[in-house]
DNA sequence: CATGAATGAGTCTTCATTCAT
DNA sequence: GATGAATGAAGACTCATTCAT
């Protein structure tokens, strides 16, 4: 119990394998969350998913209901990744990188995406922290792009918070579909030729500009 | 006991009745599954919402999933007139208009709407009945609009794919703040300017239009 | 509500009306009992086959249970004949006749036999009743025949007690096929030889008589 | 935790346990069945009888009917087992010695025959299996029997038919009365002295033989 | 630490009975 | 008397959590 040979290498050993542990039930976890729902999956269906007894999940987490915020956790590191490079967020092509990006974290995360689905619209926990905390620091940052360059005389005056909320709209549904698995998860180049595509139509509209 | 009047009368006191009384508990499961989510809410739940006695719910409907579907067929009255009305949708105006009464039929069925955003992802016949066979035919007659808009040279080449789910989404994107109880629903007044934004954003753009 | 024209008439007539819809409802209700048993019998079934509203059944008996208790009394009518009439009981014929009668009374009461059939070994009432009560009369009717025969030295001197249960066994294993749909219902011929049969093994039974 | 000497034994141990424990559920579930009926046990009761949680029995068997049919599968074996025995059944001997061994099956299953008694006339699963499935086959034997001593000139020319159902109720009536607890039940020699009785009974019946 | 049987509060649903019309 | 909607107690079954091994 007490210190041997060094504490650090022994609590190391045994933190990291607690660690990849942890992330083996909530990796399980997640396609289960994401194809049930959350409160139609019971805890046996966990267990049997991570290959493990019922009671050893307890000896991880708390219970189920941790189980789905650890995963709401697992999200946060890229999201707040992605939102440290678009800090600066001002040319066209910053606009088309994020996007890009945004679709490949939620591409690369998909399972965990999907198990949040169901308990967002009813957690509230899970509801302030992923849309308020995250969702709407992104729209912010939206915001302040479009009215600074509203200001500056490139985009038309257009109401920002309208114009925030369809663009957020537009990038979720890209992925929705995907989401829901009725399309196959695009690839890095049509992830690239999406994004392109919604910033172009996002830029310049559905219409032909008359003298161009 | 007294003159019969007519059987017509007697038979259709009683079925309005009937008819009333499904639509009070409809009204009242929409709240508690809008609130709760469809899993959360117990019959308990519902009984109290519509203040009768657990039991006789099951004098209306057969059992709790029952009532989550007629909340759903609810919704297609309204969606369904949308629909035939949208049939056209050939000016920029008929997409005002078409987006207008949309977030005015969302607004009337609030918590309709919300009751359903749970069960959407797990359950499904919604998913099939709702998403696929409405969502569906709604993209339909968007990308036909685009489709053909382009066709004509009034839009640029876009994928007209991409397009009807940025739409869609942007669209989605309006309202869900509202479903979510996060704004306060909008009046017609905003619901018309908002479907003017929204359009104006899609025909334009955000960019400037240089020689213009 | 007091007396008009001589209470009897008017009394006789509304208890006519009630002793005769006292009995449809027995009817109906033993035939529904024997098909489907008494516990998964509900009301609302008896209701139905009685084609009156649930309400009505409680303003002729105090309850289901009541229902079933009085479909007992029913058969204690033809029972008891039965054995007014088997009291001497002291030749071959005489009973040849009763086992006749006996068949003759459970074929016209076919729905009310079944119809206890599932409570019989549960409910303490009808046991007692109608087991103790009923056939332990017949039983001891039996008993002393068989006793007073064997002390005249035209019976062997077999254990009466065993031979009274073969003797009941045997018909009610008679009838037991009927009861339960898997016979047709015997003729009053096939009953007469059904009888004569039964009789004839029990007196006679199977080996051949070396000489006679 | 110790050395494993095989892995049988581990296994083997769990199994057991579990067997034990569904072997102790049906042994208290028949005497529960059996006093109150099928429909009117409640699994309250049942978790009672076994002294264990209402959710426990769940870890054992599908649910309460399947308990009933796990009952009904015990009876198989020793019933088998005696229509194995009985295949020749050709002299008066044998005739003793497969109704002493009935009586003595039933008398050794007390609970579990009991426990069938209700719910025979109503599920039909269980009145084809037990019933039509076990009783015809016996009945066969028995019919098969008489047919051939008529035909050998010991028997006398009766309808088999008849006589099979005859004698099958019998033996039935003998032990009802033990079933419902009316009787005590009968000691090795009762019994034997009971089928002797019952098979004098059958071959000579009741009339003295004038000239013997 | 791992296991999985035991637990019992909580769910949905049924149904005998009541009672206002 | 007839009706059938309302009631709510009771039933079968589920499942997150605990704990002895």
């Amino acid at each position: 119990m007490d210190a041997k040979k060094g504490e650090h290498p022994r609590q190391s050993r045994r933190e990291r394998r607690i660690e990849r542990r942890r992330r083996e039930i909530l990796t399980a976890a997640a396609q289960v969350f994401a194809q049930k729902g959350y409160a139609h999956t019971t805890t046996k269906h966990l267990a049997e998913a991570a290959d493990m007894a019922e009671g050893t999940l307890y000896n991880y987490f708390e219970g189920k209901r941790e189980i789905l915020l650890a995963i709401l956790n697992e999200m946060y590191v890229p999201i707040d990744a992605l939102l440290e490079n678009a800090r600066p967020l001002s040319t066209r092509d910053d606009f088309v990188r994020i996007v890009e990006n945004g679709l490949e974290i939620f591409v690369s995360q998909l399972d965990f995406t999907r198990a949040l689905l169901t308990e967002i619209w009813v957690d509230d926990v899970i509801l302030n922290d992923l849309i308020i905390g995250r969702l709407q620091y992104i729209g912010q940052a939206i915001r302040g792009f479009i009215a600074r360059r509203i200001e500056a005389g490139n985009f038309r005056p257009i109401d920002p918070e309208a114009a925030t909320l369809m663009i957020l709209g537009g990038f979720i549904a890209l992925i929705l579909p995907v989401l829901r698995g009725k399309h196959p998860t695009p690839t890095a180049e049509e992830r690239h030729r999406l994004a392109q595509t919604a910033v172009d139509l996002l830029f310049d509209g559905l219409r032909v500009r008359e003298n161009q």
